[in-house]
RNA sequence: GGGCGGUUAGCUCAGCUGGUAGAGCGCCUGCCUUACAAGCAGGAAGUCGGCGGUUCGAGCCCGUCACCGCCCACCA
C-alpha cells in the first residue's frame, strides 16, 4: 500500500502494477459459470490479431468494455469478459512471411506444414504481447479462459459448421468472378477490397465489322482484356447501333468473330456506347456473358500472367506487358482511335495494397439469403439493438442486399476445409473420409469465417458447457463500425442458425479516434500512438506536439488518466485525440488521491463509513453522491461514457472537494467524530462511481479505508440517502453567496488575507452563515441579522438597504437578499465604487432587456404563462437589486 | 451515384422535448490559504458555417448552399 502521508501525488506506476496482481490472483475476473444469462453479465472481446499490439482503438473499445463489466460486476451480476485472439489468416501470415524473407528462406521453400510450424512458433513468440497489454490497461477479461481461433476446440466448431451448412447447401463450390489479389496469392471477399480513386488511360478502339462495312469502336481502360472478348454490346434502343445487333465484329489481334448483343446494362452516353465483353475478367462482363451464354475465355490466370488462351506472343507477360504489347500492335495497325484520361475509382486489395485482378476462379462459396432473413428480424424486431442507432440503417441495407460470400482462401494459416476430393468425387466432413486415394483441399477458410462464431464457440459451443450455458447469449458487443458487415452481421447470423439465438442484444458502436489533424490513426502515417507510451511515458510523434515545440515524451499519465481522457473524447462518431482529455484525467485522479488522504488522514481509524449527516452540508453532499451516482448509471445504461466521465470530474471537483470538503475542514480539523462516518461513506461510494472508470487509483484508496475488506471491484454499491432538496438548495445558496463575495472582493481589489467587516441582510443563511464569513473572509460579528423572512427576499432586503447606516460603502446581492460591506479595514474604496458602477450597468442593460420582453405583446400572449411569469420575477428583482445598490 | 455524420470561445468538444451560450486546455489578474502549485480564487473571450423560412422567441425545427470526414456502389 502506498504511504498517504508522504505521498502527495498520485503515482500509477507505483500503484497500477500492484493492483493488477492484486486482481488477477483474487480471481474476480473469472466467475464460476452458474447461472443464467439473463441474470449474468457477458461480453465478448472482439479478437485482436494475435501478433498484433495495441494501438489507440483498442484502448479506448476496451476501456469502455472494461467499464461496462465492471459495472455490471459490481451491481452484482455474475459478469464474464470472454477474453482471446484471432489467427488472423492473411495478416499473420504475411507478417511470418516477411520474417521468413529475412531469414532468407521463403514460405514455399519451408513446404505448407513447416511453415505452419513456424507460424505456431510465432505465435507462442508474439501471441501474448496484447493480452498483457490489456491488462495494463486494466481490463476485467477472463484470463484464466484465454481463447483462440485455431484452437483443437474452436477448430472442431468451425469444422461442424461448415460441414452443416455444406449439407443444408448453403456453402457450395463454382466457378465465379472473384477478387484476385495478386499481392497475397488468394481470393479475398467483397469486404476486402477498398476502392481508390485512380486515372487510368481510356482507348477507343476499332473492331472491324466482319462484313467488311466499318468498324465499331469501344472504350476501354484495359486493352489487354480484350484477348478475352467475346462479344460487343449495344444497348438495345440505340439508333445508332440497332441495326447492327446480330452482326459480328472482328477482334483485332485475334481475329475472333465477336457477336454484336444487346443489353440494357450498357450506357448509351459512356464511351461509344459499345461496350467489349470479357467475361472472364470484369464483374460485369461475366453477369452479361452469363446472360447471353457466352464462353469465359480466361487470358489472364491467378499468377497474374497472360495465360495459354491468349496469342502465343503474349502468352507468359504480365499484365502490365501484355498491355503495353496489345496497344503497340493495336496502334501500328491504326486501330485506335483515340485515348483520354479517365479518371475512376478502381478496387485494390484492403491486404497487400494490389489492384485487384477480377478473375473467375473455382472457389467456395457461401450463400447468405436465408442466413440474412433472421438477422434482419432480429435488429427490426428490436432484440437486437444498435447504439447509437443510425448504424442499425447501414446494417440493415447491407443485409437486405446481401451477396454471396468467398469463403475460401489460398493460404496455410488458417482453418482448413473439410473438403477431401477423388476424382470427381468429394467429400465434406468433420472427420477424413474412409477409403483411399483422398486429397484435402489445400484452401482455408475467411478469418472472419471462424469469427463469426466467437461468441459461442468460445464458450464451448457445440458442446453444451456450463459455460455456454451461464454466459450465452451475450449482452454487449462493443467494436468499430468498419467491422459491422465484416463480423457483427454475420456473427448475428451464425449465432442464430447455430444456437437459434441472437449472440448479444446490444451493438454499442464505438467513436474512431483520428490524429489531431484528422486524420486516421495509423502507425505507418505516422499518426497513431501507442497507448503504453502515454501510460508509462514514451515518445511523443510530431503530429501530437504542440505547434511550435519539439515532440518530446509524454508524461507517464497512468492507465486511469489514459482511461478517462479515452471516454471524455468520444463523444461523437468521429473524434480527434487530445491529450488534454488524458491530462485532465490526470489531474482528476491527482485530485481523487488528495481528497482521500485528507479525509483518511484526518479520520479516526476506528470510525466506519455510515449515513450519519449531522450538519447541512452533510445532507448537501449525501443528496448530490446519489445524484452522481445515478447519473453516471443512467449514462453508462445508455453508452453515453463521455458524458458520464464528466459528470464523474464535476462531482469530484465542483462539489466534493471544491465545497463539500472545504466546507468540513474545521470540523476535520476539530477532530469531529460525528463527522467521520459520513465523510467515509462519501469516499467509498464515490469510490464505488468511479471505480468503472478509474479502477486502478480507486481499488488503491479502497484498501485504506477502515474497515474495508475484500476487493472494490467486487463491491455493490452501499447504502443510499434518500434526496434531501432543502439541504440542497441550502448549500447552493451558501455557495452562491460566497462566489458572488469573492468576484466582489477580486475586482474591489481587497487584498486576499483581509476579513471584510459586513452585514448579511438575506434570508436562508441560518444553518450556513459559518460558512458563509469564512470562505468570504467576512466578519458578521456584533452586526445585527436580518434574516426575517420577507415576501420576496431581494424585496425586503432593498428596502432595509435605504435605510442603512452611512457605513455601508457596498452591498453585494447575494440569493435572498444582500450583503452590506461596512466602511472600516483596508478596503479600497475606489476600486469598491467601480465595481459598484460595473454591476450598475449590468442591471441597466438586462431590465431593458426584461423590459422589452415584456413589453412585446406576442410574448405576454403567446408564450406559456410560466416563462411569462418567470420573466416578470426576474424584472422585479433586478429592479430591487438595482435599487438595492 | 446513393447514404450517414460534422461545421459552437485560440484548441478539443458539451449543449435534454426551441425560452438571454457551457466545460477542459490555453490566455489575463491575484494567491506558496498545513489534501493537492500537476494547486486555489477571480476574469476576459463566441454575428453558434452562409442565406432564406416557421415562431412571440431558433445553436436547437424546415428549406437551400458551402466546405470537412466517413460508409455503400459492377457504369466500360
Amino acid at each position: 500500500m502506498a504511504d498517504l502521508e508522504s505521498t502527495t501525488r498520485y503515482d500509477p506506476a507505483d500503484v497500477e502494477p500492484r493492483i493488477v496482481k492484486k486482481w488477477l490472483d483474487s480471481g474476480v475476473f473469472h466467475p464460476r459459470p452458474e447461472g443464467t444469462p439473463e441474470d449474468n453479465y457477458s461480453l465478448a472481446i472482439p479478437p485482436p490479431n494475435v501478433t498484433g499490439v495495441l494501438h489507440m482503438g483498442h484502448a479506448l473499445n476496451n476501456t469502455i468494455q472494461d467499464c461496462l463489466a465492471r459495472f455490471h460486476r459490481m451491481q452484482g451480476r455474475r459478469t464474464k469478459w470472454i477474453l482471446g485472439t484471432d489467427h488472423a489468416g492473411i495478416a499473420t501470415q504475411t507478417q511470418v512471411e516477411r520474417a521468413l524473407e529475412q531469414d532468407g528462406t521463403s514460405r514455399t521453400e519451408l513446404g505448407r506444414e513447416r511453415f505452419v510450424e513456424r507460424v505456431w512458433e510465432w505465435r507462442r513468440k508474439y501471441g501474448g504481447t496484447i493480452i498483457e497489454q490489456l491488462k495494463r490497461l486494466g481490463a476485467s477479461a477472463d484470463y484464466d479462459e484465454e481463447r483462440f481461433t485455431l484452437d483443437d476446440a474452436y477448430a472442431q466448431a468451425v469444422l461442424k459448421v461448415f460441414v452443416s451448412l455444406y449439407e443444408k447447401g448453403y456453402i457450395y463450390r463454382d466457378r465465379y468472378m472473384v477478387n484476385w489479389d495478386p499481392g497475397t496469392g488468394s481470393a479475398i471477399s467483397d469486404l476486402e477490397v477498398e476502392p481508390r480513386e485512380v486515372t487510368d488511360k481510356l482507348y477507343y478502339i476499332d473492331y472491324p465489322l466482319a462484313s467488311g462495312t466499318g468498324a465499331i469502336t469501344v472504350a476501354t481502360v484495359r486493352p489487354e482484356t480484350m484477348l478475352a472478348d467475346t462479344a460487343i454490346a449495344v444497348h438495345p434502343e440505340d439508333e445508332r447501333y440497332k441495326r447492327l445487333i446480330g452482326e459480328k465484329a472482328v477482334l483485332p489481334l485475334v481475329g475472333r468473330k465477336l457477336r454484336i448483343i444487346a443489353d440494357e446494362y450498357v450506357r448509351p452516353e459512356f464511351g461509344t456506347g459499345a461496350l467489349k465483353i470479357t467475361p472472364a475478367h470484369d464483374p460485369n462482363d461475366f453477369e452479361i456473358g452469363r446472360r447471353h451464354g457466352l464462353a469465359q475465355p480466361q487470358v489472364i490466370g491467378e499468377d497474374g500472367r497472360v495465360t495459354a488462351e491468349a496469342p502465343e506472343r503474349f502468352a507468359g507477360l504480365t499484365v502490365a506487358e501484355a498491355q503495353e504489347g496489345v496497344v503497340s500492335e493495336l496502334s501500328a495497325q491504326g486501330l485506335i482511335a483515340r485515348t483520354e484520361p479517365y479518371t475512376h475509382t478502381v478496387p485494390f486489395s484492403h491486404r497487400s495494397g494490389q489492384r485487384i485482378e477480377p478473375l473467375i476462379s473455382l472457389q467456395w462459396f457461401m450463400g447468405m439469403d436465408e442466413l440474412a432473413r433472421p438477422a434482419i428480424e432480429a435488429v427490426t424486431s428490436g432484440r437486437v439493438r444498435f447504439h447509437p442507432e443510425n448504424h442499425q440503417r447501414v446494417y440493415l441495407d447491407w443485409m437486405e442486399n446481401i451477396r454471396p460470400w468467398c469463403i475460401s482462401r489460398q493460404l496455410w494459416w488458417g482453418h482448413r476445409l473439410p473438403v477431401w476430393y477423388r476424382g470427381p468425387e468429394t467429400y465434406v466432413g468433420t472427420a477424413p473420409p474412409r477409403g483411399e486415394g483422398w486429397t484435402r483441399d489445400p484452401d482455408v477458410l475467411d478469418t472472419w469465417f471462424s469469427s463469426a462464431l466467437w461468441p459461442f464457440a468460445t464458450l464451448g459451443w457445440p458442446e453444451e458447457t456450463p459455460q455456454l450455458q451461464a454466459f450465452y447469449p451475450t449482452d454487449t458487443l462493443v467494436t468499430g463500425r468498419d467491422i459491422i458487415f465484416l463480423w457483427v452481421a454475420r456473427m448475428i447470423m451464425m449465432g442464430l442458425e447455430f444456437t437459434g439465438r441472437e449472440p448479444f442484444t446490444d451493438v454499442h458502436i464505438t467513436a474512431i479516434i483520428q490524429a489531431p489533424d484528422g486524420r486516421r490513426m495509423s502507425k505507418s502515417l505516422g499518426t497513431g500512438i501507442d497507448p503504453l507510451d502515454l501510460i508509462e511515458g514514451g515518445p511523443r510523434p510530431p503530429v501530437f506536439a504542440e505547434p511550435g515545440k519539439p515532440a518530446g515524451e509524454f508524461p507517464a499519465y497512468g492507465a486511469d488518466a489514459v482511461r478517462w481522457g479515452l471516454l471524455a473524447m468520444s463523444s461523437g462518431q468521429d473524434v480527434r485525440f487530445s491529450e488534454d482529455k488524458v491530462a485532465q484525467g490526470q489531474q482528476l485522479t491527482n485530485k481523487l488521491w488528495n481528497a482521500a488522504r485528507l479525509i483518511l488522514l484526518g479520520v479516526d481509524p476506528d470510525a466506519r463509513p455510515a449515513i450519519a449527516p449531522t450538519a447541512i452540508e452533510d445532507r448537501w453532499i449525501l443528496s448530490r453522491l446519489e445524484r452522481v451516482r445515478a447519473e453516471v448509471a443512467g449514462r453508462i445504461a445508455r453508452f453515453d461514457f463521455s458524458h458520464a466521465a464528466l459528470a464523474l470530474y464535476d462531482f469530484i471537483y465542483g462539489e466534493l472537494c471544491d465545497w463539500y470538503l472545504e466546507l468540513v475542514k474545521p470540523r476535520l480539523r476539530a477532530r469531529e467524530a460525528d463527522l467521520a462516518p459520513t465523510l467515509l461513506h462519501v469516499l467509498t461510494e464515490t469510490l464505488s462511481v468511479a471505480h468503472p472508470l478509474i479502477p486502478f487509483e480507486t481499488e488503491e484508496i479502497y484498501s485504506h479505508i477502515p474497515g474495508s475488506d475484500g476487493l472494490l471491484a467486487a463491491r455493490p454499491p452501499g447504502p443510499s440517502a434518500p434526496a434531501d432538496a432543502d439541504g440542497e438548495a441550502s448549500i447552493a445558496r451558501v455557495i452562491a453567496a460566497v462566489q458572488a463575495m469573492r468576484a466582489w472582493r477580486d475586482t474591489a481589489e481587497v487584498k486576499p488575507g483581509t476579513t471584510v467587516l459586513a452585514r448579511l441582510r438575506a434570508s436562508g443563511y441560518d444553518e450556513t452563515v459559518e460558512h458563509l464569513a469564512r470562505l468570504a473572509r467576512l466578519d458578521l460579528n456584533g452586526e445585527e441579522r436580518d434574516d426575517r423572512p420577507t415576501e420576496t427576499g431581494a424585496e425586503g432586503a432593498g428596502a432595509a438597504g435605504n435605510g442603512a447606516p452611512a457605513g455601508i460603502v457596498a452591498t453585494v446581492p447575494i440569493p435572498g437578499g444582500v450583503i452590506e460591506i461596512m466602511a472600516g479595514g483596508e478596503l479600497d474604496l475606489g476600486a469598491a465604487a467601480r465595481r459598484l458602477e460595473q454591476r450598475r450597468a449590468k442591471l441597466v442593460e438586462e431590465i431593458e432587456r426584461a423590459e422589452r420582453k415584456l413589453a412585446n405583446q406576442g410574448f405576454v400572449a403567446k408564450a406559456p404563462a410560466p416563462v411569462v411569469a418567470a420573466e416578470r420575477e426576474k424584472l422585479q428583482r433586478l429592479r430591487a437589486e438595482l435599487e438595492a445598490l
